[in-house]
DNA sequence: GACAAACTACGAATTTTTTCGTTGTATCTA
DNA sequence: TAGATACAACGAAAAAATTCGTAGTTTGTC
């Protein structure tokens, strides 16, 4: 089960995980589908040929798969999600806050109101990192 | 109490986002400095004139604000850090998350272990926001 | 088979971003 | 005052990112 391709050497452009999103949300896209979500999201029209230009560059960049198999190629996020997402998360952290993610975090949830469900989802995984944290070691490490 | 000039035209890149951070950090600095700082956060010799030149297009577009009385200019972040940072995150968001904020945030506390502290930070955070979501008037709002 | 539609490939032009070299001027020091 | 040092301004250019136009192919349709 390896089927991503060896790291990228840039890291994506903005547009370029634009296109990453597009494809993880969708999977298998063509060149039109990509260039249609990208024009709603930009709210305006991208063409077909510059989608098409995007897709190609990343593929040489190694950032997606094509198959060819079709006429019309399909093209495939080559990378799992939460890596690339955790690289550009780290890297605004580095820029905005000199790498504290928990910061970046913090100004996240500030920055628009969340709702009780949200904020619940939250608690739960802050459970969750906590007890990954302190595991269930009782009686060990006093307080370093 | 207004300092700041008009917005930025477009979104501060990222080499533009390091050097606001440095001088949100350090306060007024000159070149020198910058340009100081900015190698040592990239673990790379970056140029004076190269520092300098970043200073004047983002004097240029706005970003900072320039102290010349003296022989050596002062440079000034010219605008809010979280407006600043909170553009940048509601952007991320936009590209990864489609503008999930809180998915952005969620995410940011996974990709690196968080200390307690830092934990009990956040917890504090939530129980702000949720009191704010939902105000101290009782029974009233039955379920939309 | 001829015509149209849908696609990919190529190449090129534009715009931004990033990086410096050089020059001229002011400041400091001996 | 002469030489060295520090700094801003300017210009240029290299590197990336972004956007398309055009041409050539394949796949139907009539």
């Amino acid at each position: 089960m390896k089927s991503d391709s060896p790291s990228p050497s840039r890291r994506p452009t903005d547009t370029e995980l634009s296109i990453l999103r597009i494809l993880w949300d969708h999977g298998p896209a063509r060149v039109r589908k990509v260039a249609e979500e990208l024009s709603r999201e930009r709210g305006e029209e991208v063409g077909y040929t510059t989608a098409l230009k995007f897709l190609q560059l990343m593929h040489e960049k190694g950032l997606v798969h094509r198959d060819e198999s079709e006429r019309s190629h399909r093209y495939t996020a080559a990378h799992d999600p939460d890596q690339i997402r955790g690289k550009a998360i780290g890297s605004l952290a580095d820029k905005l806050f000199g790498g504290a993610t928990t910061k970046l975090a913090m100004h996240a949830l500030s920055s628009k109101p969340a709702s009780p469900e949200e904020l619940s989802q939250i608690r739960q995984l802050l459970d969750q990192l906590e007890s990954e944290n302190s595991p269930p070691s009782p009686g060990k490490e006093p307080s370093t």
